[in-house]
This record gives C-alpha cells, structure tokens and sequence, in this order.
DNA sequence: TTGACTTTGTAGCCGATGCTACACTTTGCC
DNA sequence: GGCAAAGTGTAGCATCGGCTACAAAGTCAA
C-alpha cells in the first residue's frame, strides 16, 4: 500500500480536475444527507409508532429539539415533509421515496460490511456515513458481492 | 399524543441510541474530512512539485482560493500545517502522518472498489466520499476481502 | 377549570464552509 | 527600475447545523 511519492506532473495534473469533481460530489452528498437521514428517521417512527413527533426525533438524531425544528423547516421547503406547529410530521410522497430508497440502501450496505466479516453494531454504524457515498453502480457491486458469496458458501 | 401506547417497547428504545450514536459519529467523522482532505492534497502537490500554492489546492479541492485560505487558518491552528503569508504551505509532522494514513487509507478504499468490480472513476470518487466513515474493522475487513479475491483467481 | 408537566417554537449565539469584490504582495519581463 | 499579471489576503455576506435560554401551546389529571 505504501508507495512513496511518485508523482509525474502529468499525471498529477490530470488527476487534479478528478480531485475536484470528486470533492464537489462529496459536497453535493453532504447536503443531501441530513435529509435523508431524517426521512428515513420520520418513516421509521411512523412504521413504530403512528407518528413522528419532534423529540423523538430529537432523540432518534441525536441532537436537541431546536435542530430538529429548524431542520424539518428546511425539509418542509424542500417538499420532503409537511409539517404545522404543534403536530406531528408526514412524509410527502417524495419525502415518502426518498426514506424508502434510503433504507433500502441502508439495509443494504449494512447487510454488505456484515457479510464481509463486520460486527453489526460497527456495521450499523460504518453504514450510516458510507451509505451517502455509494454511486449506484457501488451498490451493485456490492449485491453482487453478496449473491457470490451466498452461493458460494 | 399517546406515548405510552402500544409500540414504544424497549428494542425500539434501544435502536433509537444505537441510531444517536451513529449519527453522532458521522457528525464528528465530517469535522475530520476536510482536514483530511487537505493534508491529503497538500502532501500530493508537495510530492509532484515541490511545494503547495494555495492556488493549486483551490483547483485541487474545486473552491475559490478564500476557502483554501480560510481552511488553511485553520489548520495551521490545529497544528497540522505551517503557513506564512504569500508563502508556500507545509505539513508538520503531525500533518504530515495524518497525510500518510490518509492516503493509504485512500488507495486501500480504492483498491477495494476496483476489486469489486466498480469502474476506476467511479472507484475514485466514491472512495472520496467513503474514505472517512470507514471503522478499523471495516479497513482490515476490505483489506481481507482483497486477499481472498486474489488467492483465489 | 385550573395548574403542572410535556412538547414545540423563537431568539440569539457560535463555528464551519462556501461565495464575490476588492486590496495588497510577489514575480517576471522589458 | 517599473509595470502588469499572477498569487494571496481581507471584508463582508449567506447557509447550514449545532447549542442554551426562554416563551408559548398542548395535555392530562385532580
């Protein structure tokens, strides 16, 4: 793994615009991330619970009341949720998509690092930040890692 | 809202940490990937030409030089970089050994993504994004997997 | 009904990461 | 030496995602 500096200035160039674009699709997943994370949160409670309420939000994220509020005011311009002051928060159709999209490639990408030999609870954990960053064709590579690995077994 | 009914059993309590807890990792892994990202930058350009320019990081990370310069400040008061003003940028040891394992870790996602199967672009970026939420089990678990592969064709 | 408790909202702070516009150094060439 | 271009720094703005402290609304039971 270790191979020391050997650059040409060619090829350093060349990988200087892909180094961007890549660090620009970095980006672009972050802010999407937050987002997701919640829908898939607010499905998960309205699956467990009937509704999904403000603290336990809070809870599920991990963050105080306040960020959840303020949050759920960005989702509710983006059309993700609809929400009115004092009740609990529903998933608009797209909302609805992208949390079930979200956790079906959760599952996915935990069900991977666990059938590589991942602790769940590592597992779980690893997933909720990979899981942003799979291109579609990663996420293929890794069902197919799987099915192999099944037969195989 | 009937809080006590039906559903809020224990398991559901618990998954609710986990989840905190995961999320709560996440946060703190992207306070770190930026600065690993530079140093990451600043070693390559250093490698390649001998010194790194804030001009050149700004092309290499895809954002304005006040950015570079910003994140810059910054780092050099978390002491990994040592910056003068209209001078060039370099790593301090703690710098530059976060630069190493940076990278290893890097090349190994990257590797490991080849190894699946996924295209070299696309390896290259996901890695980007990957790199940073990956757990030491997680590293050895693809390092392990490549291995396999390898003895195996 | 009323009063206590829970839940939700608001005000205002912070730091990080972007940006544009403008100012100042450095550099390189004539 | 002087000037123009390139590089670097600064001012000031925006957004996002944290927070605490306090205010307002809803809920529930006596």
């Amino acid at each position: 793994m270790s191979k020391s500096s050997g650059f040409s200035s060619v090829a350093s160039r060349a990988a200087q615009a892909t180094d961007a674009a890549a660090h620009a699709s970095v980006r672009a997943a972050h802010a999407n991330e937050l987002a997701e994370d919640y829908v898939e949160a607010i499905a998960m409670l309205i699956a467990s619970r009937g509704e999904a309420r403000v603290v336990d939000l809070a809870q599920a994220m991990g963050v105080t009341h306040v960020t959840v509020v303020r949050t759920i005011a960005r989702l509710q311009r983006e059309k993700l949720v609809i929400s009115q002051p004092y009740r609990a928060i529903f998933l608009t159709p797209a909302g609805q998509s992208l949390a079930t999209r979200s956790r079906e490639r959760h599952e996915l990408v935990v069900a991977f690092l666990r059938s590589m030999g991942v602790s769940a609870s590592i597992a779980e954990r690893d997933a909720e930040g990979i899981e942003h960053h799979c291109s579609p064709q990663t996420l293929a590579a890794f069902a197919r890692s799987m099915r192999t690995r099944q037969t195989r077994k």
